[in-house]
RNA sequence: GGGUGAGUAGCUCAGCUGGUUAGAGCGCACGGUUCACAUCCGUGAGGUCGGGGGUUCAAGUCCCUCCUUACCCA
């Protein structure tokens, strides 16, 4: 083993070995032994990436918390399927690829539809390749052999039948409302894909003239809508307005008449009481128009110029219209004034670009009676959201939520399949052919039929993803055993775009939630806290940060970075943090192997999954030995007990903690003295407890961090060979090897070391110098004899010049530290001066009085005696017995040094 | 306007169902050729847990309120 844990020496090579073993697959692990197949399998759909472009850390996130989740699960003995894939991601990839035509100065509709189309598919080779390629190397154990595409036929089956199952049930149907309109996409988007930012607008107020005479001073943020009004409203009760309803306005500089109307909706307070009313460009002007059958006007073109009914106006764009019509309405004297106004304007989410309300014809689903199933799976149970406040947020949606366009005026997607007679008839079908007997059946004879050009939102065939990828709507093998999958993990901005539509769908489709439990991650930040982009140019590129620091420590970070549903803010400090961390292991493990090769070591291998080396006979263990079995066996519970809470970073840190601060420091540590006869048996219990722990622990670490565990595992002596991996090893059992009082007993001895220590360096003694001491160790004489030669180790202690007995007096010319119970001098002749020592027994005494009154006043309150747990007042009890004790010690110390 | 999160050491963050003297990493100070590791070891300094009120024997943790901040929805 090198010096230096190096990843880039090991982890393209294990993953390639893992992938190649199978290991991945679940029929692999059945195989194998390791996977109990009368166990419920253990399911993840993966959030498929777009293949819009590279991969950033948000997957990489994604990619971390999924392959921990499904390596803990396979080492626990569950079938075990990850099911990767992409999405073909509609709009977003059709604009880069557009945008990259564009480059050469060509545009789709130079292409045709069928080339164009082509062109995104070369797209998608190229993209999808880089993209699996970055999640190999963040060493994600999904089965490749059961990867899918949206745009895949099977998928595209699935979501032809979906949409005519719904169509059929009158549950999608077509229609001309009010939608989101991209100008430059020339498509219609969801609610969803509208970003509201806040822009620095113009609040315009003008006069509309009455045809009665006089006129109404109105404002908007948009004047070249006034083109398409088609009402005035004020409010009922506005005894401003009162005499102006019913009366006839006219639209500045068309001249068409509209009535004023009365309506609740208008705010008296806001502006000057009076509202344009544009049904055909504003959704609450919809709403009115529709209250009271109003006129809805349409003035604009689908790239966003204004069309026939704007007069004067038509063909120019809509912000040139803006102005244009200001100007003209000065001069025409109608101007009031405008001003500056921040205000939230919709822009497309994929492009930018200011978003129009539109009439549109468009396809629909009715989503309230989806909604209500969904709504019902996470109430009562079926579906667990962690964390679990987002609940609420979905409730919140999924109550007020409204129909969903499907509808898209893109090349790149689903086609509709909808055909359409020369009548303009629809009739949905499977394939064209289902179509046209329905068409058939309708006209009596063979007619024309018509494709519908569009295609379907990207969601609508993501939100089949978890079934359509296991062979829905055919009745597969792997439907029927991995469905419904088990988590769906994913991060919390895509609640509402696909995961309340997945458990729509999937209620719908299979009658089953598609998965139990949703767990969301946050976003990943820059190091202030800023989204990452690459406009900002704070993006980190994840291969980057893995050619630097290794796929582990970026695993380990994104993973104890932060807890769930919380925003992640990620620093190259922490991440080169994780790196050291493997090294240390890494190197903690090349001084055990080093020491193995000391001795024969003994390893039962009764289950071929779980090679264990073996622990020696209890009597041959020493406390150092009984006391890191001890604290696995605690840390072993605990990462059991946090991993199933879902407090997966929790249980990664007390991994950390229980490796680098009990494992290394104090275990190897305090191993080297028994291990310095090597022939001896003291060295060979010594070795194998070393072994057993270091295994174990790396099988918990497995799930976290692949890659150096696997490196180190294979280093183990007996443990490779023959094919076996760690990531296939049983996760570990219950050792029975928990002991409290050894654990106390450890940490008397820890509280001896670290005063000690601390004594030294207070009083400048140097590294090297090995010194006296005087122990007085009460009822613990036997356990500091005991360990005495551990202790002089880790103290730097002259093993010839310590003195150990219940009670010694002490020398005048010495340190004295009370701790574990116990006192000990350092009779640091001429290093001590009275005075200093005086003073720092005295800052010690009044820590210690501190602490007495303290607990002396919690147990001298009845209500604490009388309410507490018995067990908290024990606890005190003891510890005011201790610290009292400590306390008379260092009193009487002080007494000494004042003769 | 409705909702949610965050505010704990200089920085980035943990702290589960309320119960020892509130922890970690980085940074800082001091000291280290201890036979795995300087990607390291040892020691230490540093916090009125955003403010105020309340519940409780006991509050960083529960409740109310206010402040700051980020985000979601409208």
């Amino acid at each position: 083993m090198p010096k230096a844990y190096d990843p880039r020496q090991v982890e393209e090579r294990l993953y390639e070995w893992w992938e190649q073993q199978g290991f991945f697959r679940p029929e692999q692990q059945i195989a194998s032994g390791l996977a109990d197949p009368t166990r419920r399998p253990f399911v993840i759909s993966m959030p498929p990436p777009n293949v819009t472009g590279a991969l950033h850390l948000g997957h990489a996130i994604t990619s971390s918390v999924e392959d921990m989740l499904i390596r803990y699960h396979r080492m626990v003995g569950d079938p075990t399927l990850w099911v990767p894939g992409t999405d073909h991601a509609g709009i977003a990839t059709q604009n880069v690829v557009e945008r990259q035509l564009e480059k050469q100065g060509i545009t789709r509709h130079d292409l045709g539809r069928e080339r164009f189309v082509d062109e995104v598919w070369s797209w998608k080779a190229e993209y999808h390749g880089r993209i699996s390629a970055q999640q190999r190397r963040m060493g994600i154990s999904c089965d490749w052999t059961r990867e899918r595409f949206t745009l895949d036929e099977g998928l595209s089956k699935a979501v032809l039948e979906a949409f005519v199952q719904l169509y059929e049930e009158g549950l999608i149907y077509k229609g001309n409302y009010l939608v989101n309109w991209c100008p430059r996409c020339q498509s219609a988007i969801s609610d969803l894909e509208v970003d509201y930012d806040e822009v620095n607008g113009r609040f315009y107020t003008f006069r509309y003239p009455l045809k009665e005479g006089g006129f109404l001073e109105v404002s908007t943020t948009r004047p070249e809508t006034i083109l398409g009004d088609t009402a005035v409203a004020v409010h009922p009760d506005d005894a401003r307005y009162t005499h102006v309803i019913g009366k006839t306005a006219l639209v500045p500089m068309l001249n068409r008449e509209i009535p004023v109307i009365a309506d609740d909706y208008v705010d008296p307070e806001f502006g000057t009481g009076a509202l344009k009313v544009t049904p055909g460009h504003d959704p609450n002007d919809y709403e009115i128009g529709k209250r009271h059958g109003l006129a809805m006007i349409n003035i604009m073109n689908e790239d966003g110029t204004l069309n026939a009914n704007a007069g004067p106006y038509a063909g120019q764009d809509r912000f040139d219209a803006r102005k244009k019509l200001w100007a003209d309405m000065r001069i025409a004297g109608l101007v009031v004034g405008d001003r500056e106004h921040n205000h939230q304007v919709g822009h497309c989410q994929r492009c930018g670009t200011v978003v129009e309300p539109l009439l549109s014809e468009q396809w629909w689903v009715k989503m309230a009676p989806l909604a209500k199933p969904a709504l019902a799976a996470v109430a009562n149970g079926d579906i667990q959201i962690v964390p679990q406040r987002f609940e609420r947020v979905y409730n919140h949606w999924l109550e007020n939520i409204r129909d969903w366009c499907i509808s898209r005026q893109l090349w790149w997607g689903h086609r509709i399949p909808v055909w359409y007679g020369p009548d303009g008839a629809a009739f949905a079908g499977r394939t064209e052919a289902e179509a046209r007997a329905k068409a058939v059946a309708h006209y009596g004879r063979e007619v024309n039929l018509q494709q519908d050009p569009d295609v379907l939102d990207t969601w609508f065939s993501s939100g089949l993803w978890p079934f359509s990828t296991l062979g829905w709507p055919a009745h597969t093998q792997d439907l029927a055993t991995y469905y419904p999958t088990t988590v769906l993990e994913t991060g919390y901005d895509i609640l509402f775009f696909w995961v309340a539509r997945m458990i729509m769908m999937g209620l719908k489709f299979t009658g089953q939630a598609p998965f139990s439990v949703v767990y969301l991650h946050g976003l990943v930040r820059d190091e202030q806290g800023r989204k990452m982009s690459k406009s900002l140019g704070n993006a980190l590129d994840p291969l980057d940060l893995i050619a630097e620091y290794g796929a582990d420590a970026l695993r380990f970070t994104l993973l104890t970075g932060g807890t769930p549903g919380n925003d992640l803010k990620l620093s190259t400090n922490r991440i080169e943090a994780n790196r050291n961390f493997a090294n240390k292991i890494w190197n903690a493990a090349r001084f055990v192997v080093m020491k193995l090769q000391d001795g024969e070591l003994a390893i039962d291998a009764s289950d071929p999954n779980n090679p264990t080396y073996a622990l020696p006979d209890s009597t041959q263990l020493s406390l150092p030995d009984r006391w890191i079995l001890s604290r696995y066996e605690s840390v072993r519970r605990e990462v059991n007990r946090l991993i199933g809470a879902w407090q997966l970073g929790e249980a990664g840190r007390q991994l950390y903690e229980f490796l680098w601060n009990e494992y290394c420091d104090w275990c190897i540590e305090a191993s080297k003295v028994r291990l310095s006869d090597a022939e001896s048996a003291e060295a060979q219990a010594t070795r194998q407890v070393l072994a057993y722990v270091l295994e174990r622990s790396l099988r918990m670490l497995h799930p976290y961090m692949p890659f150096v565990t696997e490196a180190i595992w294979q280093n183990l002596p007996g443990m490779a060979g023959d094919g076996r991996s760690i990531m296939v090893t049983r996760w570990p059992a219950e050792s029975g090897r928990f002991d409290p009082l050894v654990e106390d007993h450890f940490s008397r001895l820890q509280e001896v070391i670290r005063g000690i220590r601390n004594v030294r360096s207070e009083y400048d003694v140097p590294a090297g110098r090995r010194i006296a001491a005087m122990i007085s160790a009460g009822e613990f004489t036997s356990l500091v004899t005991d360990n005495l030669p551990m202790i002089a180790m880790l103290a730097r202690l002259d093993g010839e010049a310590v003195e150990v007995a219940a009670d010694l007096n002490a020398p005048q010319k010495a340190a004295t530290l009370a701790a574990g119970g116990m006192t000990v001098f350092l009779p640091l002749a001429n290093l001590i001066d009275l005075e200093a020592e005086r003073k720092r027994i005295q800052s010690e005494i009044d820590n210690v009085d501190k602490q007495v009154q303290r607990i002396e006043g919690m147990l001298g309150n009845p209500g604490f005696t009388s309410k507490a747990p018995a067990q908290v007042i024990e606890r005190e009890r003891t510890r005011l017995g201790e610290l009292q004790e400590r306390h008379a010690q260092l009193m009487q110390r002080m007494a000494e040094l004042a003769n």
